[in-house]
DNA sequence: TTCATTGTACTATTTGAACTAGTACAACTA
DNA sequence: TAGTTGTACTAGTTCAAATAGTACAATGAA
């Protein structure tokens, strides 16, 4: 798997692996259910710390982009569309959020959508 | 001016002090055009360092709920609504990123303010 | 001027969280 | 059993946030 740290880079290890692997799935590289490396051996080609692999695995499974198997390996999702809704859910429940305080601050949900257009 | 600061809880001293201005504000105990005490009396009544309360008035004034004249003193801004606007503008604008992200996914402007309603 | 007050600017210290690493464990399968 | 997989726990390091110490600058009143 191509992957490119940055180490002069303020962007953490983990984070950059993140934006890598979503990347290479956006760009179709690679493909549902297909394997990607081990968390030691993609540790061990980076010259990193397996945690640091795992703590960008957690991220990317939290957001239905792979599914580690255990004692398996980890794979790209099956329905990589789950990764689209779940980031779809995460921004909805955003605005949401901020329609809630425009509202205490007097605002109606049409006059809201309105400066939105 | 009543101010409760909690030194045990993990919330910065500056930031209480944000919170509770805002407070008194929106309780309209704090009245426009009103003095409130200075950097170094607060400070003092609060047996903490200046700057902390320096940092606390830096953000209310970016907020626009206070007015701090060099040499003179701290107010309670003018117009109040100010502020309000202020952060109408901040919501709205952080929305409109969110959104954006979303119409990135393939969703139109018709089904984003859909799910909001 | 002089003095007291105001806000401001700089540096120093401390504390805590983020980041990464070391190492050992547990589960599966050939 | 041996070799792989992911997992869990702890420890060290680094960096930024939070707070403090101290000195400076501007205003206005006595």
């Amino acid at each position: 798997m191509l992957i490119n740290i940055d180490y002069g880079t303020r962007i953490p290890i983990y984070e950059q692996i993140v934006l890598e692997v979503e990347r290479l799935v956006t760009l179709e590289i690679l493909k549902p259910n297909e394997q990607i490396p081990s968390i030691r051996e993609l540790a061990c080609s980076l010259s990193i710390n397996p945690n640091t692999v795992k703590k960008a695995y957690d991220i990317l499974e939290a957001k239905k982009i792979i599914v580690t198997k255990s004692t398996k390996g980890t794979y790209i999702s099956e329905n990589i569309d789950n990764a689209k809704k779940a980031k779809k859910e995460m921004l909805i429940g955003k605005i949401k959020n901020d329609i809630l305080e425009l509202e205490k601050l007097g605002l109606s949900k049409e006059e809201i959508f309105k400066s939105l257009k």
